[in-house]
DNA sequence: CTAAAACTCCGTACCGTGTACGAAGTTACG
DNA sequence: CGTAACTTCGTACACGGTACGGAGTTTTAG
């Protein structure tokens, strides 16, 4: 078999047998030591704790305590761990109950989901991906889409909606994480950071060119966004809530 | 002075003097042959090409006909030239005009910063990173603060509902971006990633399992996303009408 | 006028990354 | 029992950011 199927990029057959877990089974050769399993784990665990900058097959291999290339043996690549990665995290989410309202189903998704970015911060720093063909990615996503399905939408505003409520808690997560991410990279806290630029406000800023920030500023807005994951959720279903009642 | 305020990290006052283009000209030495503006211009281009990923010290520095280390001169280091790219990608943007109403003004945000996304994906891969203070960011933020005021919120809504609609267009742009960008990555386009994995949803994909995902994959409802962003956004936007509406 | 100071430019070097390659050892099958 | 298939992993390569220091250039202080 030829090394890749395109530019150094993997087999897909490989590829989707390994998140679907069924990579058969090697007969001969030594025994392996570690599995694909405890590989992800442990990468996952890196993550959590350093980032998706701070992985590195070096340092998995070596909590791993083996040789950094015995990783390939379980792993075709690091892009092909990444997906691992991002399927296995995202089996962590709970499912909605039997009996949920498509409101309900669409509140625990965007809640789990938030949680999980949470939880595992490095997969919003995947970018530039395609879907993962996962059983726990589909699965989420199944489930996403039966919350609108029973709204009684057509096809392609059930996807246009799990679309908007996924992008909603991604870019709210995203923002939430940002500053804790910096902090990790560069030792730096929020609090120092801005500390360190309150000069900037007091003698560059020109306060009579932004009124609305300055407004804002004043009034200490930025400190009483505690609630807004849950405020901006709200209002996101509320426009699917309008979208269906005008459709009537 | 001593060559980092923290671990690695530049001199807050030397980052936004530079944004602010407020960077005194040396007196001593000879004259610079380049400027902060072209070495930033230039970033930009390589960026728009190549990716975030394939932006390089190295590659900026050829491209100007300098040494790389050279480089080091006009920007501490390659984080503040990325915060300079930022910035000035975001003065693209068109600003509201006297007249508009507040959903004009947000729509017109939404629209210029989505058109801004596609002409530079790159601005969606930076991750982790703390808000850049430079005037083209501010002025935006500034402006969408300013539709909110028009419609008469109070100043931690005006907060809240300018993340929402930033979160929604960063989002969707990035789903819009994603596949360009692995294509870009990889060599692999969209249309062979697809039939590469055609024998997945042949194979192995359990239909039964997944009702949802089969009913709307049977409808072609992916190829139907066209007018998604529209779609969203004008959601997105009813949700805070719904909200003003409800308040009175 | 001279010397030092401040600056630009940049070659070299260091460490860290993903991973190709191939040697060495292990197991199962024909 | 040989050989094919497999695991393990040391070495090496190309590429990344950037610290360091030397050489040359310009301004300024004395």
């Amino acid at each position: 078999m030829s090394p890749a199927e395109y530019s150094g990029l993997g087999d897909p057959e490989r590829s989707i047998a390994l998140l679907w877990g069924k990579a058969g089974a090697p007969t001969r050769g030594p025994k392996q030591r570690l599995t694909v399993e405890r590989v992800v784990a442990t990468a996952i665990e890196i993550a959590d704790a350093d980032g998706l900058d701070g992985l590195s097959m070096r340092k998995v291999a070596e909590r791993l305590g083996v040789g950094t290339m015995s990783l390939y043996t379980y792993v075709p690549a690091k892009a092909e761990l990444v997906d691992l990665m991002l399927d296995r995290a995202t089996g962590e989410v709970r499912r909605p109950e039997a009996g949920m309202g498509w409101r309900e189903r669409l509140e625990l998704f965007a809640r789990e989901h938030w949680q999980l970015y949470h939880r595992h911060p490095w997969m919003l720093q995947v970018t530039g991906h395609r879907p993962v063909l996962g059983p726990n990615e589909l699965r989420a996503y199944d489930d996403a889409l039966g919350a609108l399905a029973l709204a009684g939408l057509d096809e392609r505003d059930m996807v246009g909606f799990v679309d908007l409520v996924e992008g909603y808690v991604r870019g709210k997560a995203r923002n939430s994480i940002d500053s804790a991410q910096a902090e990790r990279r560069t030792g730096v806290s929020d609090d120092q950071w801005w500390t360190a630029r309150q000069f900037f406000w007091d003698k560059h800023f020109e306060r009579a060119d932004h009124p609305n920030l300055t407004r804002v500023l004043d009034a200490g807005a930025f400190s009483e966004q505690g609630g807004a994951f849950e405020f901006g959720l709200a209002r996101t279903l509320d426009g699917i809530e309008r979208f269906l009642a005008d459709r009537d």
